[in-house]
Parts: C-alpha cells; sequence; structure tokens
DNA sequence: AAACTACATTATAATAATTCTAAACTATTG
DNA sequence: CAATAGTTTAGAATTATTATAATGTAGTTT
C-alpha cells in the first residue's frame, strides 16, 4: 500500500468502489508509518475514537474481508480465541508473545531461510511461516 | 499416552476422576497407532457413530479443555473459522492444504532446526513451530 | 457398606463472534 | 440526469462456545 495515497485510486484498481468508509478505513490502516496487527475488535475502537462518523458493525466485517480477498490485508491465525489481521500482507515470520496476546513481526534476518526437504505430490507450497511463541523468562530474576 | 492402555490410571495420574465419559473419549483418541487432528465436531461426530451412549456436549468441551490443561492434547490455530486439536502434543510442524482444509504432520527430519537469532528481553521461547501452506500445484497439469 | 464430599455431567440458557437479510443509499455508466 | 450495480445499514439469524444450576458419581470417611 502507498505511503501518502490516493486510496480512491487503489480501492478502484483492484475494483472496490471508493466510498466513504472504505477510504475511512484505509486511512486508519494505512497512514502509518509501521506495519501493525489488530483485531476486529480493535479496528472498530480505533473507528469509533479517531472518527466522527460510524460505520456499521457489517461494514466494518465486509470491509475487512474485501480487503483481505483484494490482499491488502493478511488473516493470522495464532489464537483461536482471537482472529488477527496484518497490514503487512507479505509472507513473514512472528512472535507470539503468550502473556500478553502480542504478536510481534520477525524481521527476515531473525531466522535462516527454512528449507522443506518433504515434497507432497501434487501440491506446492504457497508459504512458510514461522511461530515462536514467546513469555516471561521467570528462571532469570535474581 | 500408552498404548494398550490403562487410561484410568492416566487420569489418576493428573488427578483427573477417571469417569465414564472420559474414559471413552481416550479410547477414542489414544487408541490409536498414530496420533491425528480433530475439530470439537469431528469428535462429536466420532462419539455419536462409534459410541452407543450419549455424552454432552458440554462434556465434551469441558473434557477435551481438561485434556489440554494437563497435556494429553494440543491445540492448533491454523485456520480462524475452525480450532483443530492434535493429539501429538509436542512442538512440532504442520502442512496445511488450503484445498482441502486438512493438518499434516510434519517430520521432524522434513525440516532443519530452525535458528532464532532475535533475543527478546524478559522473554523466553516456548516453542518454534513451522506451518507450511501448500495448495494443488495447476502448473503441474500437462 | 452407608454417608459424605468434592468433583463431573447434563440439559438448557446465555453469550460472543460473525454472517445474513432486505431495505435504503451511492458511485459509476450511459 | 436516469439507470444500474454495488454498498451500507440496522437488526435478525446463525454458530461456536461457555455459564448455570440441578442431578449424578467417584473417592473417602465413618
Ligand atoms: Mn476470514
Ligand atoms: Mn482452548
Ligand atoms: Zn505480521
Ligand atoms: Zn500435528
Amino acid at each position: 500500500m502507498p505511503k501518502n495515497c490516493n486510496f480512491i485510486e487503489k480501492l478502484r484498481e483492484v475494483g472496490l468502489r471508493p466510498t466513504k468508509q472504505r477510504i475511512k478505513m484505509c486511512e486508519l490502516l494505512y497512514s502509518r508509518e509501521k506495519t501493525f496487527h489488530f483485531t476486529i475488535n480493535d479496528l472498530v475502537k480505533m473507528i469509533s475514537e479517531q472518527m466522527n462518523e460510524k460505520i456499521s458493525l457489517a461494514t466494518v466485517y465486509n470491509t475487512v474481508h474485501a480487503f483481505e480477498k483484494k490482499g491488502y490485508l493478511k488473516e493470522i491465525s495464532i489464537d483461536s480465541h482471537k482472529s488477527y489481521f496484518d497490514t503487512n500482507t507479505s509472507a513473514h515470520h512472528h512472535f507470539f508473545d503468550e502473556d500478553t496476546h502480542e504478536l510481534i513481526d520477525c524481521e527476515e534476518s531473525d531466522i535462516d531461510k527454512i528449507n522443506i526437504r518433504k515434497n507432497i505430490t501434487g501440491k506446492k507450497i504457497n508459504s512458510v511461516e514461522v511461530l515462536v511463541r514467546i513469555a516471561s523468562d521467570n528462571q532469570n530474576q535474581k
């Protein structure tokens, strides 16, 4: 997604009508310097706090899924009780903090390229992603 | 989990009362040669098909979570729309077939040991697991 | 072995997350 | 400025999961 952005054009490019609601959501999701992770709940809060107008919950779901389908968002399944989305849509690795339930992106350089030796006939590999579960190290307290 | 098994003893060992329902579920889950993956729905079907008596849905949930807490089952989050459990409770890697939504265990030898170069202060690594998403290779059709 | 107690099971209700519905609205096309 | 196809909306419906509270049972005590 671009930086300063003509979101209207970006939406048109993939065949999504640039409605008021979609443009607002683009602004919230893609105006930051860094990509980030959020839940639908987070996003609804962001919208109601930072926007004057309301967006129907159904539209938030619709729009998130429309963006996901168009490759503007990626769904991350880590915690079966919570569904995360990621504005970084490339295949990448994550740390998941089991204390805080925080998702942290892993830099390319933090993990060596992974070699899959098994070949499943008729199937191609779409992505290879690592999940590193972390938690506070209580061993370490002196 | 053992092979031929005194499930009663196994349950007692971890402080779970060996009730009729729990023993039945142990039989379904731990009498097979190979470990396997299932959803709550799968399990409910298995129970109603292979058992003469019924088990309340609440008990299925309670028992699965009791087993999970005691380390007899592991929850696998891969698809936010479905919650999988695994009778293989060790940390291990998976293939996920995006066509069939099938989870396949990855042998130890199929992926090299993963080296995490990033260190997050105050946090220890609990597990490192790889998810390889696969799908049918349509390129390959002649 | 009867009684006791703590824990477990059950049917059902409640909750939470997500999707559906159908009417009202709006961006785009001609 | 129609006409049209796609979109938003409030609210209903659906689904998965958890809570409730009455009943039942395993393990222990007498
Ligand atoms: Mn989705
Ligand atoms: Mn769980
Ligand atoms: Zn990420
Ligand atoms: Zn597995």
